[in-house]
DNA sequence: AGGAAGCGTTAGACATCGCTTACACATTGT
DNA sequence: ACAATGTGTAAGCGATGTCTAACGCTTCCT
């Protein structure tokens, strides 16, 4: 089962129409029925889509009379940013470190 | 299925066992075995790992003998971080704008 | 040649996912 | 009170994910 708050987010992005849900929720708040009127797929679908991303933590609710108006919570995504950040950086530090060691910047006295 | 790149990093990404994987391999190859060595689990259901990040273009493999020799490989994550870093910084500068109109910087003279 | 070491792959069990259909529940309007 | 609207939840189904046990393929060593 999905345990960590990285694990919910990472597990909920990778779904695409997750992603697109996002990105509709993303700059302005929509009704569920609104939102899902965007895709093929029936209402409950979308609406069990909303809770995974409300449940990691990527969206906002607020009741308003019978409607619920969804929006992207973007700090959602803060741990996950940050763990590809750290891990894309030392990594490619650690790269770059060792194409030093193996070709070193040229020295003319070397001659490799 | 997953299907594209976002897809299958953002999935490979979600899984607890292939993170630490990845750490294992990011500044190191390692060997198949070296690996499951460092889990509890059998060292197929690692292997299995290994060939979903493979897939996914997150780890690199290079035959050795009997051996294959694993390592991280940073750039298969690169759509997926652009993607995050997209919305996470669109979607602040959304709401930052939105606050500003609703709470519009104090000027002694619009007497809020 | 023959055994051991290092790995991948397959088959099967069991959980989880994403979907649909059907239903339940609260709010709004008459 | 009653119907309509907006929505979540439950049940069930096929597909996918993760694990183990068993097997097979190379490569190394004697």
């Amino acid at each position: 089962m999905v345990v960590s708050v990285m694990d919910a987010a990472a597990h909920a992005v990778a779904e695409p129409t997750r992603r697109e849900i996002l990105h509709l929720v993303r700059d302005t708040e929509r009704t569920a029925s609104d939102i899902a009127g965007h895709f093929d797929v029936t209402r409950p679908a979308i609406s069990q889509h909303l809770g995974v991303l409300r449940e990691a933590g990527l969206v906002t609710v607020r009741a308003d009379g019978r409607k619920r108006l969804y929006r992207a919570r973007p700090e959602g995504l803060t741990e996950l940013r940050r763990w590809l950040d750290d891990f894309w950086r030392t990594s490619l530090r650690n790269l770059k470190v060792e194409v030093e060691r193996d070709h070193p910047p040229t020295d003319p006295r070397s001659g490799e």
